[in-house]
DNA sequence: ATGGTAAGTGACCTCAGGGTAACTAACTGT
DNA sequence: ACAGTTAGTTACCCTGAGGTCACTTACCAT
């Protein structure tokens, strides 16, 4: 079947993104088949290119629909921090629920699979620092507010708690009927616990 | 130039391992290319077809190679946990040490790229069981010792240590000066430093 | 009605990467 | 010396994936 359907580019365009953010999540830039995400896109190949450019120019779309958001809201949430460790939950909460329209998005964060150099992957590392320095100054607050200094420790802190915060979305992915909300509150009771045992 | 150089197989064979094992750490089962893999190792292509008979032989290989050391020496510090969050720390200091004679193995576990299907992910979901039990066991444990019994939260738990831990191994792949024992400190400073910050 | 434009496709090109066939040169034991 | 085995290579095949060309059909303004 060949010939327009009647679908506006624009409508298109979001319908391929959206499949698009979940393929590139699944398998990552490389492994990742433009092929496949026509298919179930429902339309061919050639429009891909004629709409994006490029598999590049695709992911970069995709990247910048799915982290602009989450960082404007990350960014958000880093008001209300302060010192203390469950303060933390807020910028879980912050997380989940920027995530919540498509959980998926955050792998395309942090995908090793694509190109080192060229622009997508400027504008990837530029996504990664802004996260990486809200979460680096959260670090260095507050192992300062306990007396220690070291800048090392609080680039590993960083790198664990994002590490951390990952961990948790990825495990959010794979049980899908939980809720932002509870994964908040579950969040919660972790913490809580893992203070509580103190000392 | 053809023929043999009068290196023995076995030796031929730790040598292409080692680079097979460094390459798939940093771009992923998919990425590697076994080409790059002969060029880096000093020999060509068929002769790792000869050794190895496919791609997923040389990986399967490099994943028992470095995944069995792991688990054992994991299964060692087990024994060695008791309740506390503190003593987390003999955790990462037995990760850390089986690590360091090749740090970059740990990517190799929690490889995404790799095949969803065959004996290639069967032996790597079996790897994985075993840490996620070891993780998941003390997950349960520790919140079964606070009062808290939830599945599920002993679930993510886990997932987010498991996080975590994989945080700091890839901060340690950034920081190469570190020596195994250094990290194992800075993560007894960094634990030390949350759990006083207590309730 | 009709021409221009937007939406859409089948068939192809190119090249990288996994994998193989056929050959060659050095060791090793008799 | 020489035959057999082990170590090693060059040159090739084939599939799949990124990317493009030429073509087709529906919508829309005059």
């Amino acid at each position: 079947m060949v010939g327009t359907k009647g679908v506006p580019r624009a409508e298109r365009e979001e319908q391929i993104v959206a499949v698009a953010v979940d393929e590139f999540a699944a398998s990552g830039y490389a492994g990742a088949s433009m092929s496949l995400i026509a298919q179930r896109a429902g339309i061919s190949k050639p429009l891909i290119y004629q709409y994006f450019g490029s598999k590049d120019g695709l992911y970069l779309t995709c990247l910048h629909h799915v982290a602009g958001a989450l960082l404007e809201r990350l960014e958000l949430a880093q008001l209300q921090e302060d010192d203390s460790v469950a303060s933390r939950v807020h910028t879980m909460q912050a997380i989940f629920e920027a995530l919540e329209p498509q959980r998926s998005a955050w792998q395309l964060l942090y995908d090793t699979t694509m190109p080192m150099t060229g622009e997508i992957a400027e504008a990837a590392r530029s996504y990664q620092d802004r996260t990486a320095e809200l979460a680096a100054s959260g670090s260095e607050r507050f192992l300062r507010s306990r007396g220690q200094r070291s800048k090392l420790d609080a680039s590993a802190l960083s790198a664990a708690w994002m590490g951390l915060v990952s961990a948790l979305v990825g495990w959010w992915l794979g049980h899908p009927e939980e809720s932002a909300e509870q994964m908040t509150q579950r969040c919660y009771r972790l913490i809580t616990a893992i203070l509580d045992s103190g000392a």
